[in-house]
DNA sequence: GTTAGTAGTTACTACCTACTAACTTCGCCG
DNA sequence: CGGCGAAGTTAGTAGGTAGTAACTACTAAC
């Protein structure tokens, strides 16, 4: 028999399993059910809980993105200009291992497009909220955080094609770290 | 009483109206249903005539990330190096109109990680040639294809989250284009 | 030991899902 | 006209879905 837990403890255990299973198969491709099984409760004290499917993914997206900016700022640890984001740009590599992070990201965006809304309006505050992270700490012009940020995109499709896995040249070239000091270039050329 | 079509535009029309759905929804959030309704027939003869729904999908995907790579070298119309992906950065742009087309490539990559594997070997084999495409056509450094790639993900996400319709500093910032020749900076400065 | 509140379950509804097999209707060709 | 192949339907199966309401069991406080 399972033993009980206080409902904060049940809340972030659900959350995390929930996590795991909306990054790997998307809002509509997990099910509660699952969720349920694998935290070892009954589907409906899921509902008790969280009160929708829907809400419940939205809090697991808007974590990871939360996740994310968190570390792009400890990452950059005061510092700002093409330092921070080379620092920030460590801190992403870094964060492929964590692959569910990255899906969560590119899942919570692919939601958004069949959005109802609500969702749509809460994955952009998250994806607003994270480029405003990255460009209040680079201080550096658009142009340079858009690029950084583009950057990023791609990592995540890379974690949902699992590119790792790949071994073939187009892969190795998709998986490069490019050097830090490359955003600058943009940077100068385009403030002029 | 609906008209009767040959197979082949029946077929092109099916894929059409999937196309729409899928890009929208998800191959998990659309469904056959829908699609069958939309285009005047039945739901059984959509399975008669593509088999199954992950099929459809790919189908669709396939057709989104082609209907791309032939933009690009088309674009590039046989020129190469920085003039070829000056004018495939522009084509990519001409087709942001075009939210289906960027759509269904978010929408494979994330029905990818939920991959039973035959979804993600197909995606990632049409994100192959894309990629090949692109560098065989530019023939520039391996940096500056990633780079040139890593915006049309931007590109892609910005579909998903519609940010056209949202009137902030950051989506502005989203959106901006960048100047064709910035690429070449990365170029140069990574191939010594 | 009773009470009160919280952790959790049972049992269910109403509905949508992909997918199948067997049947029907149309339109063209000889 | 007759027939034949292709376009399309009817009617179903088997199973999963989110979500709800009403109940139970545990635990801590008085």
């Amino acid at each position: 028999m399972a033993t009980r837990m206080s409902g904060r403890e049940r809340r972030e255990q659900i959350l995390g399993i929930a996590e795991e299973e909306f990054a790997a198969a998307g809002l509509y491709g997990a099910s509660t059910e699952t969720i349920a099984r694998r935290a070892g409760i009954t589907q409906a004290y899921v509902f008790r809980l969280f009160g929708t499917k829907k809400l419940l993914f939205l809090e697991c997206v808007d974590a990871a993105f939360e996740r994310m900016r968190l570390a792009m700022v400890a990452a950059a640890g005061g510092a700002s200009g093409i330092e921070a984001l080379t620092a920030m740009g460590q801190e992403y590599n870094d964060m492929l291992a964590d692959r569910t992070t990255l899906l969560l990201q590119l899942q919570g965006t692919a939601a958004a497009a069949a959005g109802d809304g609500e969702v749509r309006d809460a994955v952009r505050a998250s994806f607003a909220r994270l480029w405003q992270s990255v460009a209040d700490t680079a201080q550096l012009d658009p142009v340079t955080v858009k690029a950084f940020l583009a950057f990023g995109m791609l990592l995540n499709t890379n974690a949902a094609l699992d590119l790792p896995q790949v071994d073939e040249p187009w892969s190795h070239q998709a998986r490069t770290r490019i050097k830090p000091g490359l955003f600058t270039h943009i940077t100068t050329e385009t403030n002029r």
